[in-house]
DNA sequence: ACGCGCCCTG
DNA sequence: CAGGGCGCGT
């Protein structure tokens, strides 16, 4: 997994150093257009730049775009209840939102926000809504006329104020399901917000509490400190706009140093108390009031989270003081060493006790999350800390019991948390540091993939989500005991709840991030590419598993990749390094959603080995959801059931009738072979292997699911039509090269007039024929310059004949089995070609970049007619035959 | 803005 | 051979 992780990471550098150098575009500033590229990277790519603050600041974005979406949809309803042009309600409203979440936190400041409706609050919003990616905070404190959020431009753009990031972002989760608050009446409001009100006011007695605004700065600034201490090694020359990046976006809160935290409530915290009420009282009437309790709900949820943060942080640092106590006498002498690896440890320690001890108070905000959850979609719930907490306990649990060091019993949550240290102490005491540290990697990773997971569920599934967050809270504590086999912990709680099953596909294996799922409404989502990147947008966030991969392979020691393209969406992570991995199989392999007995898991669970329980989910991916119809295959074509492994042997599929882009899908998918996917549940890979499989996935269900239907393939009837390219085509369209070196895609559908042509094969076919180009040139170039350096002088010595090594080398390539006669025209134009590409040489211009293109346009008027013969679906046999 | 083609990479 | 990025032409 190091090996592959690295691999990428290097791949990705060059990658992005390319894109850095061939940025010729002029976009303002080069720090403005590093910035984009940075934010787009983060929002679509692994963002393991920053891992700390991750697993918040992901969320937080996607939660802050969600939002937005969400606004939008909800616009109609704003508008009737509003007698104000909605829009600019709306926005108005979104920017309180979100001026709140950002803003409120930011203790004293916001004592004034909320009487005023405050200029700060909008100047924030303008500043995040903008999402103009600037780092300095004062451009977020200068007053200014409300920026209606920009949907598009900021969508994939991290949107939190500098300043206020820290509770930021586990506010958000709340906000989004409040959100849905806006539907109930007025009464439920009302209930609802005395309900939390009364929590607050429980919490706000919190020692932890405690007002963010001060400590914010230091805390941002030691966070950033080690983060650019620590990614300094993987800056690779983006240093710079990465860096000022992650100032702004600043370490996740969860992470943050726990050092200056503590103190009781604040005084603002009480003001702003006193504030709301009167507000409350104040607006009575009209939408105005709706705004209001909305804004207060998201307030009050807001000094939710940050108590619960405070709580954690705290936690985690007791934790990390025992942990220090525990192992910095044997690991010493290994922190001497001390690079970014060392450190990186001891931050995943501290986070590791971050999360495992910060699950143990969970519990109450769960509570209330719940309750929320079930008067609106909060499928946002889920992505509070509570869940998240849980979660992790849970994988925690885990983790001990696949040491075989926890005991059966973890009932209470001290017991929990003792438990945990225990495991800590044995593990120093036996096996020392590393394994824990290893230990804690698998942990936190797990952890991460579920929050990732569950927030996408969140977002893709609202409804669903509520109920999911029920059974998985529910189930999570009680699993571990149940059973040693913690495979069987989390999915049994799903089952009994068959709404849950669609989107719990995607919840339950952590790795499949893809919010394309069936079940997610997303309408557009299968259309193009550039689709895709919206439905990114939209729902899913790609983030959240750039963080997992992040903070997988931080763990692990390796850089982190930084670009990892659309990786995230999608999906399948078939075995997994982090133990997570190989769920994907199971999520893949699995059917749909039918409420699975646990019996179906053993042999599963067996072949899982060690995973979090959340990674066992039987459930298919949301890919799944598009049949990738196997003519042959009678439609289960792609998604193996999990009963697939008992079924007919995969073999039997016609592997030449199958698809090339199928195949190849599947290989990437499978691990290579479509007959062998299930073998994939014995392979042990690297998560970070798995995300660009995943990826390969995706494109497929995105890029060709929309394509018209495959389903009309008729698998039984006798017509040749295939949804897909089958190496004969290959085979054939390296003939027609012979002929035509440009083909249009008009020619190509006529000659491939036994494949049903949607985009996905128009632009294989396409790609094939400028790869086949590629070679042609490639081959061209070479002997040209050979011919120079042999001392050739005359363009007329060139020429092509049939043994001619240029001929050999293309016949070899186009033509291999050397059962096709090459028409001479093809000789010719491979000689003009040949001299073409000599005289340039020879005169120099190769020099120019763009030397080449001249040549191009010459040879592409040489194309001659294809032979009629190769319009014929069979012309391969008659071809060949002659 | 979109599609195409080249280029580079894996 | 496929992905992805980029530039160019429309």
């Amino acid at each position: 997994m190091p090996d592959h992780d690295s691999s990428t990471l290097l791949s990705g550098q060059t990658k992005r150093r390319r894109v850095d150098i061939g940025v010729k575009r002029t976009v303002g500033s080069a720090i403005f257009a590093r910035a984009r590229e940075n934010l787009i990277d983060g929002m679509n790519q692994s963002h393991s730049v920053d891992q700390d603050g991750d697993c918040s600041l992901v969320g937080d974005r996607e939660k802050s775009n969600v939002l937005r979406k969400l606004l939008k949809r909800a616009n109609s309803y704003e508008d009737s209840i509003m007698p104000f042009p909605g829009a600019t309600i709306i926005s108005q409203l979104l920017k309180n939102n979100m001026g709140k979440n950002g803003g409120s936190d930011s203790g004293f400041q916001g004592s004034g926000n909320l009487s005023s409706g405050g200029s700060e609050i909008q100047a924030e919003d303008g500043c995040s809504n903008s999402s103009r990616e600037r780092d300095s905070p004062s451009d977020c404190l200068s007053p200014g006329p409300p920026l209606p959020p920009p949907p598009s431009s900021s969508s994939f753009r991290r949107q939190q104020p500098p300043s206020s990031h820290n509770s930021h972002a586990p506010s958000q989760p709340l906000s989004l399901s409040s959100f849905d608050l806006d539907r109930l009446s007025d009464e439920h409001l009302r209930a609802k917000r005395a309900r939390v009100e009364n929590i607050i006011r429980g919490m706000s007695h919190s020692p932890l509490v405690r007002p963010n605004a001060g400590d914010q700065d230091g805390n941002r600034d030691n966070e950033n400190g080690s983060n650019n201490s620590d990614h300094r090694g993987d800056g690779n020359g983006h240093g710079i706009s990465s860096n000022e990046h992650r100032r702004s976006d600043g370490a996740s809160s969860i992470l943050s140093s726990p050092g200056s935290r503590g103190g009781g409530v604040s005084a603002g915290e009480a003001y702003r108390e006193n504030k709301r009420k009167q507000r409350l009282a104040q607006q009575q009437h009209s939408f105005t009031q709706l705004v209001c309790s909305r804004q207060e709900q998201r307030q009050e949820e807001r000094r939710q989270l940050k108590l619960q943060l405070e709580d954690m942080q705290k936690q985690l640092r007791q934790l990390q003081e025992k942990f220090y106590q525990i192992y910095d006498s044997e690991t010493e002498e290994e922190e001497e060493n001390g690079e970014n690896g060392e450190s990186d440890r001891v931050r995943e320690r501290e986070e590791d006790g971050n999360l495992s001890e910060d699950s143990i108070r969970s519990d109450g905000l769960e509570e209330r999350h719940r309750g929320r959850g079930r008067n609106g979609h909060d499928d946002l719930s889920e992505l509070d800390p509570g869940l998240f907490l849980d979660r992790a306990r849970a994988l925690l649990r885990e983790q001990a019991l696949i040491n075989g060091e926890l005991e059966e019993d973890v009932d209470g949550r001290e017991e929990e948390e003792r438990n945990g240290e225990r495991v800590m102490k044995r593990r120093g005491g036996a096996a020392g540091g590393r394994q824990l540290a290893e230990t804690l990697k698998q942990e936190l990773n797990c952890a991460v993939s579920q929050v990732v997971d569950t927030v996408v569920k969140g977002f893709s599934s609202p409804k669903q989500a509520v109920g999911h967050h029920i059974g998985c809270h529910t189930s999570t504590p009680a699993a571990p005991s149940s059973s040693s086999n913690s495979s069987s912990s989390c999915p049994p709680p799903f089952a009994p709840l068959p709404s849950l099953t669609p989107d719990s596909r995607f919840g339950s294996s952590a790795l499949a991030l893809s919010l394309n799922g069936d079940g997610s409404p997303t309408p557009n989502y299968h259309h193009s590419s550039n689709q895709r990147l919206h439905c990114f947008g939209d729902i899913i966030v790609p983030s959240p598993l750039d963080s997992f991969g992040g903070l997988s392979s931080r763990l692990s020691g390796m850089p982190t990749p930084n670009d990892q393209t659309e990786a995230l969406p999608l999906v399948v992570r078939k075995s997994g390094g982090g133990g997570g991995g190989e769920n994907g199989n199971l999520s893949s392999s699995l059917p749909p959603p039918a409420p699975h007995h646990p019996s179906l898991h053993p042999p599963l669970t067996a072949s899982l080995g060690f995973s979090t329980p959340s990674f066992r989910h039987p459930f298919p991916l949301p890919l799944m959801g598009y049949p990738f119809q196997n003519p042959l295959g009678g439609g289960d074509g792609y998604p193996p059931g999990p009963k697939d492994h008992h079924r007919s042997s995969p073999d039997s599929m016609d592997m030449t009738r199958e698809t090339v882009s199928l195949r190849t899908k599947m290989a990437s998918l499978g691990g290579g072979h479509l007959s062998h996917h299930h073998h994939l549940h014995h392979r042990q890979s690297s998560p970070s292997q798995h995300g660009p499989e995943g990826l390969s996935l995706s494109l497929i269900k995105s890029e060709c699911g929309d394509l018209q239907d495959m389903s009309d393939i008729s698998p039984y009837s006798g017509s040749t039509i295939q949804e897909g390219l089958s190496p004969n085509h290959l085979k054939k369209a390296k003939l027609m090269f012979f002929y035509t070196r440009y083909p249009s895609s008009n020619m190509l559908k006529m000659f491939f007039s036994d494949v049903k042509f949607n985009r996905c094969i128009t632009s294989q076919l396409i790609k094939w024929f400028s790869n086949f180009r590629e070679f042609y040139y490639i081959q061209m170039e070479k002997f040209a310059r050979q011919a120079i350096n042999e001392g050739v002088a005359a363009v007329e010595e060139l020429a092509v004949g049939r043994d001619s090594e240029l001929f050999r080398a293309l016949n070899m390539h186009y033509n291999k089995a050397n059962d096709f006669e090459v028409p001479n025209r093809f000789l010719e134009v491979a000689q003009v070609t040949l001299r073409e590409f000599f005289n340039a040489i020879v005169a120099g211009k190769d020099a120019d970049p763009s030397w080449k293109k001249a040549i191009y346009k010459v040879i592409c008027k040489l194309d001659s007619e294809v032979p009629e013969v190769f319009k014929s679906p069979n012309c391969l046999q008659e071809l060949l035959h002659d």
